[in-house]
DNA sequence: TTCCATGCAAATCGTTTGCATAAAC
DNA sequence: GTTTATGCAAACGATTTGCATGGAA
């Protein structure tokens, strides 16, 4: 990813003007819809490309195919296993130090994902 | 899964048997070599059903396809963006009760997955 | 003018599903 | 005897790849 590109911009500007977390073929649609002209697979192969650049972050998904961030600010995330929902919260806890004390894995500067059951799914 | 099988045993035998955490098309190879009748949809049946039960951890990979792990006791794990290798730690830390505090999910009972980078990709 | 990114379509990967058979209860 | 799990093959969704074209440096 060494060149610019109108369709990376405009792939990172949508991206980082939402709230949700979308999947890549909803990326996809988002933007598609924008420029017409747009191809699936350039937005495949930039959000990987950006993803590796840290620009990006992929949270993975128990549930569904993973989605996509924007990385701004120190946020975490949380992803209930049973409905795929996402909760975010500031990251800014001693935790990561811990991670890279015990396994010398620094966690991503952005921030982690951790995996649980939120309360909705709880009370089922 | 209401019944028993000797498939689901194998399958459930061979990974509590692994120190590593294999994707599921090598989990089927492994059985496979042992039991060449066993079918791949069997076996991708029996995780998906074994995770859903909480028998069996889905770590979600940014690079490659998801891994499986037994669950036994309380571990969490570290996969390293960049080269997927995953590393295992005790996840004795109040740090579940913060994300619980924070967003309502309670984090998966045997542990919890985070990325980020680790020393060898680090020093590339 | 050299490289890199794009668009398109075909290919591939990982996984799921329908259906007939076999095993568990 | 009824229900549930299996094996097989076909279907499927998501993603990647090969190749020709167009845009960036």
């Amino acid at each position: 990813m060494k060149n610019y590109s109108k369709q990376r911009e405009e792939i990172i500007r949508t991206l980082s003007d939402m709230d949700e977390f979308p999947t890549a073929e909803e990326l996809y649609m988002i933007v598609k819809a924008k420029n017409p002209l747009i191809s699936r697979s350039t937005v495949y192969r930039n959000l990987n490309g950006l993803v590796e650049e840290g620009r990006l972050k992929k949270i993975p998904a128990q549930v569904g195919t993973d989605r996509f961030c924007y990385v701004s600010e120190e946020k975490s995330h949380a992803v209930c296993m049973k409905c795929g929902k996402i909760f975010t919260f500031d990251s800014k806890l001693n935790f990561k130090k811990d991670v890279l004390d015990k396994t010398g894995l620094t966690v991503f500067n952005s921030g982690f994902t951790v995996q649980g059951i939120c309360e909705a799914c709880r009370n089922k």
